[in-house]
DNA sequence: CATTTTGGTTTCGATCAACGAAACAGATGA
DNA sequence: TCATCTGTTTCGTTGATCGAAACCAAAATG
């Protein structure tokens, strides 16, 4: 099949879709129902066009509008929709129960990770039972060089992951994130060793995350999971029954999506020094 | 402002955008990622207008291609859209806390619905401590007569609501789903009078719940909380303590939307009877 | 009470974005 | 090797989509 890449194609996208989808996003975005007229001026169009687009939008139930203000607002539907791509993610599916398990065992908040092309995405999460809990908001990407699940992925993903991240510019998100490329490719080398990763400080000041990896049953990296709280509950050096709990997690979720030892070996070293 | 009704709209909808949403979903929902070819007969379209619209979403991440089978699925973008829709509901922020707190406490799966127009949505779930908890999906509709949920709906939300719905044909999902719009309205009578409501069998054999009100600080019916559980651990006598406890998240949560007891004195009974 | 303003909705003719058909390219397999 | 897949691109045509302006009802204003 045909390896031309797109190229810089003619006129690129089906305008109207592109607009519907600008649409959703700025009424999903806004905590109070948008106005055609706002929204038309927001997205540099006319009202009529935005008008045709929401009523469109509206008979599929992705857009609603309210009868008394006639103001507009997000419709279930996407919802269930973005739940039903969750459903569909065998990764969240086997790795629900000890996602549980793990949260109730530990207390921490817990997070899956899967890779997705060349990213990383938060596909899961479960709440620690502290009252104000944290966690990130499923669907957002992970950055690789600043947290725990992301540097799993570079030490266990493929190795022209980790070049390109450590190619490229590293942002630091806070004073502690690693910025250092030479810093993070040995860091990198440890994970891989150990077989978990931790970030402190490194993308919220205050917090730590301790994640391990998970393959697939080609022996692929195929995610992370991980714990998430304030260091004073998960220091800088984790408790082994922390360590013990994640890795075990990650073990049995990679056994049922059909992981062998055999797959895997060693961690692979291929060429990751110059 | 215009009260015009729509009327018989002349070609109603934006063609592109249709198509495009019949896409989303069809990737969404489909466990497999998708071939062009696959997706064009499924829609009865050309293979052309599907590739086209595939990459325009997959421009804005909501459609991802898979380099190596050159296969489609659903990229992260909508699972996020769909999260940040939740996330700007304020009955779902105010109720998170009392949510996972009378999870824990109870060890049932816990569900929130909200009123969206003239329907009744479940708009976040807590899973309970059961190796398989049970739980409906974020953004499923209620069906009014034959869950707690929504029968609280149609003893505290507008009489237009229980009207409408005595008034249709009620369904029997199982063979203990109130069928009977007499009986129905007595018991929206006696569920207003002691505050929450049940549905057991009603739904799904085996499974009950207990469903208590919550009101907006305009005093208005703005949605409900339920425990979830199977008959064994909730039955049709359910305990104090599990009413209780109910009710009281309830209310807790009706207090932080700003509610408070002298907007509603006594249980709105206008003319329910023929 | 009359008038203006505001904002959603509809109409309508022009146009160009989106379309279908067919060609193309790379892979698969017989 | 040839036949046959499937994803992608090209291209000429056309009707769906668009903007502008009219329209309508309600709210604000004088």
């Amino acid at each position: 099949m045909p390896r031309m890449k797109a190229a810089a194609s003619p006129q690129d996208g089906v305008q109207s879709v592109i607009l519907a989808i600008k649409l959703l996003e700025a009424v999903a975005s806004s905590e109070t129902p948008k106005r055609i007229t706002d929204l038309a001026n927001q997205l540099g169009t006319t009202k009529a066009r935005v008008f045709r687009h929401l009523r469109t939008l509206a008979q599929s139930g992705y857009i609603v509008q309210d009868p008394e203000t006639e103001r507009y607002y997000s419709g279930p539907q996407l919802v269930l929709l973005g739940q039903r791509i969750v459903e569909n993610l065998s990764l969240v599916n086997e790795a629900r129960s000890e996602m549980v398990k793990l949260c109730a065992e530990l207390g921490h908040s817990v997070g899956l990770s899967q890779m997705v092309g060349e990213r990383l995405y938060t596909v899961d999460v479960a709440r620690g039972s502290t009252p104000f809990s944290i966690t990130t908001l499923r669907g957002t990407e992970q950055i690789f060089h600043a947290t725990a699940l992301g540097k799993v992925a570079l030490a266990f993903g493929p190795d022209s992951l980790a070049a390109k991240i450590l190619a490229g510019p590293l942002q630091a998100l806070t004073s502690e994130t690693v910025t250092d490329p030479q810093k993070l490719r040995r860091e990198i080398f440890q994970i891989a060793e150990r077989g978990w990763a931790q970030s402190p400080n490194q993308l919220n000041p205050g917090i730590n995350a301790l994640a391990a990896p998970i393959f697939d049953a080609r022996g692929r990296f195929a995610g992370a999971i991980a714990i998430l709280d304030t260091l004073h509950l998960l220091s800088e050096k984790p408790t082994q029954g922390q360590i013990e709990a994640t890795c075990r997690a990650a073990r049995e979720i990679s056994r049922r999506l059909g992981y062998t030892a055999s797959h895997r070996p060693l961690p692979k070293r291929t060429a990751k020094r110059p």
